[in-house]
DNA sequence: CCGTTAACCTGAGAGC
DNA sequence: TGCTCTCAGGTTAACG
């Protein structure tokens, strides 16, 4: 699920469920995620009131009364789900893969409060939750990330002077964790679409017009997908809007061979691969 | 320091 | 039907 929008709906949604609710029991099934999970999880969480939770880029950070967090990834396949205990109905279901069934074998760690579930599925175990002690540990951890994409930190300025010194492709750079947070390989094939950016421009060439496009787009397109409710985001209840319809809007990725979606625009969309990831681009306006 | 590749996993879909 | 191969929204250790 995982690129910053997508994170976001996960947050907002978890938000309004479990924000000030105290978590009764803690089940773990499989405990080799990306990484082992600590072997105080359950106990670290048990009895713990959720005092805060939010996003940074595409991690989702809970605090807890006792002022511990707790960090989640949730990889390439991870979802969320929320299960009332007294009506066993699946609330919201973020589901990555097309099955309506989720595989119950990957549901590896359940979060238990007073009146419904939480259940955390990633069959492809790259996700991972992670204790942080306290806030230095927190801070820390979090130090090592580029701006988020969303934030003012990543402007004009920011661009202007990291990126002269560059030389991989643009593309690779937007992925780049430590150099912008929060955008993925979906949200980076649209990005560049709508900035008229060929993706294997190397980083250091990309012009003063074009750093102004790339930031209006980036922003514009992250926003966007939000309000959407993120891409393939099925039977999203509790929301507000039409949700999890992103998807609909995409304008390149999985669109090769496909008519630019450009108006004035006779090209086509191709698809490449940089670095073993599909990248898709139009052969005409992104020069 | 830099940039690229391989590896971590399972499941779906294509091709034979 | 079943086998093999490729690909999937992410990250990072290891390498040159």
């Amino acid at each position: 699920m995982p690129e910053l929008p997508e994170v976001e709906i996960v947050k907002q949604s978890l938000k309004r469920k479990i924000k000030d609710k105290k978590i009764i029991k803690v089940v773990v099934r499989n405990r080799n995620l990306r990484f082992k999970l600590q072997s105080n999880f359950e106990k670290n969480l048990t009895n713990r009131i959720v005092n805060k939770i939010f996003r940074i880029s595409k991690y989702l950070i809970l605090i807890f009364d006792n002022h511990k967090y707790c960090i989640i990834h949730l990889g390439m396949s991870g979802t969320v789900h929320l299960i009332n205990k007294s009506k066993k109905t699946k609330i919201t279901n973020l589901s990555f893969y097309k099955s309506k069934i989720l595989p119950k074998k990957h549901n590896h760690i359940e979060i238990i409060f007073s009146k419904f579930k939480i259940i955390y599925n990633d069959p492809r175990r790259f996700g991972f939750f992670k204790i942080l002690n306290n806030k230095h540990e927190f801070k820390s951890y979090f130090n090592k990330l580029g701006p988020e994409a969303l934030n003012d930190d990543f402007n004009i300025k920011y661009l202007k002077k990291n990126l002269k010194n560059k030389k991989k492709n643009i593309k690779n750079l937007l992925l780049d964790q430590k150099f912008v947070s929060g955008i993925g390989n979906i949200y980076a094939n649209e990005i560049l679409f709508y900035s008229k950016i060929n993706p294997k421009k190397k980083a250091q060439k990309i012009n003063y017009k074009e750093i102004n496009q790339l930031l209006k787009f980036s922003k514009k397109v992250l926003n966007l997908a939000i309000k959407f409710g993120g891409s393939s985001i099925k039977d999203f209840k509790n929301t507000k809007g039409s949700m999890g319809e992103f998807q609909k809007k995409f304008k390149v990725y999985e669109k090769d061979n496909e008519k630019c979606p450009r108006k004035k625009c006779s090209g086509k969309i191709i698809k490449i691969f940089i670095s073993n990831r599909s990248t898709f681009f139009c052969n005409s306006c992104q020069n």
